[in-house]
DNA sequence: GAATACATACCAACCGGTTGGTATTTTTGT
DNA sequence: ACAAAAATACCAACCGGTTGGTATGTATTC
């Protein structure tokens, strides 16, 4: 849907209460009058967003090559790697739309919220199997969850596009993942090998 | 300065564009004309409110313990402890202003992001210190940086209170900031003492 | 023929900012 | 020491552009 995607690159860049449904809808091909033909509202817009969201990004990274790896530990290495290779160019090429929506909605638009929350939170889910394998693995008696890990590199991820958006480009914000991939490895006792940070 | 506060507040509650200078100036008892007194635009307030916000937060963490022990590796733990135990009751209590202020401002106004940016990378500058301190005792040659490690201490914290947003609760932001203690225990090689997660 | 997918035209509320004025405090001239 | 002058801190009312949303009409598709 031409809408929700306009939509969803705006938020990408201006947030979400500074996008305004009239442009939305041009950047669509579309009046403001044609939007509301699809959309009751421009909360209701964004509910879709997010679903829309999860859906991209959710085949993006089910096609993504990180799986490949026969080991666990090795899929989750290749996972940060792989979402550290794509942070880059335009702030708003690599941000999380749904990150940005939860900032702003949490306390005004709870339907938001909580269609972002599904967001981050199940694609979080789509690592726990794998860390949860790892884990039983080489540390199975932890004092961590694999549910909690999962859900932290989300956390870093969130932190990191926060940190490449004030600092005006992506670089520190790399490296911030990179520290992830060494906790991640220290955490499993692989030795981490050297990459300057 | 009550405007400031209350711009501060209201920024934290729901976010930069959608807080009304209105609203602020009446929160702060006074008028809108009296509002643009103060400040030319909702912009300059903005600017204004984040070295405020630089001001107070430097206060709170110079007077808080956690520079009591005497190893700098312990301070910069005691640091994240400090940090995570804040995190607590409502979201809007301990998320941070100016990283909120910074998605929200990173394209649109510049100057609103460099004293966002000001106010994050000089809180991280306050740590680096005890990490250069606590690295060349420990891991003088290890592949990071004193400097890219303090700043991942923001990200995190940034992206755990994202994830509070989202979920509408702390306790899955303070997870996440218990796996960055976890990290700096092995990082500089100490045993992890066990606290669930 | 009726549901879909739009467009045109419009509106009431809102919002950042302005204007012109008043009360109060501070500075200055003598 | 004290009044004139100037700067400060505010307010009530207003302005004009913007915004989410509506009402109504029309071409296309099934």
């Amino acid at each position: 849907m031409r809408i929700l995607d306009a939509a969803i690159a705006s938020v990408r860049q201006k947030g979400y209460a500074a996008t305004r449904v009239d442009e939305v809808a041009s950047c669509a091909g579309v009046t403001k009058g044609g939007f509301f033909h699809h959309f009751s509202s421009k909360e209701e817009m964004a509910v879709a967003a997010a679903m829309r969201w999860s859906e991209v990004t959710g085949q993006l990274f089910e096609a993504a090559p990180y799986h490949l790896p026969d080991d666990p530990l090795d899929r989750v290495l290749a996972y940060i790697d792989f979402r550290r290779d794509i942070i880059g160019g335009q702030t708003d090429e690599f941000t999380c739309f749904a990150g940005t929506l939860a900032q702003e909605t949490h306390l005004s638009a709870p339907t938001i919220r909580d269609a972002a929350r599904a967001s981050i939170f199940d694609h979080a889910q789509t690592l726990t199997a794998d860390i949860e394998a790892a884990k039983s693995r080489s540390c199975p008696d932890a004092d961590w969850t694999a549910d909690s890990l999962a859900l932290h590199t989300q956390a870093v991820l969130q932190g990191a596009f926060i940190i490449a958006k004030a600092d005006g480009g992506p670089e520190r914000a790399r490296e911030s993942v990179g520290h992830l991939r060494r906790y991640v490895e220290l955490l499993f006792g692989r030795r981490p090998k050297s990459s300057a940070n």
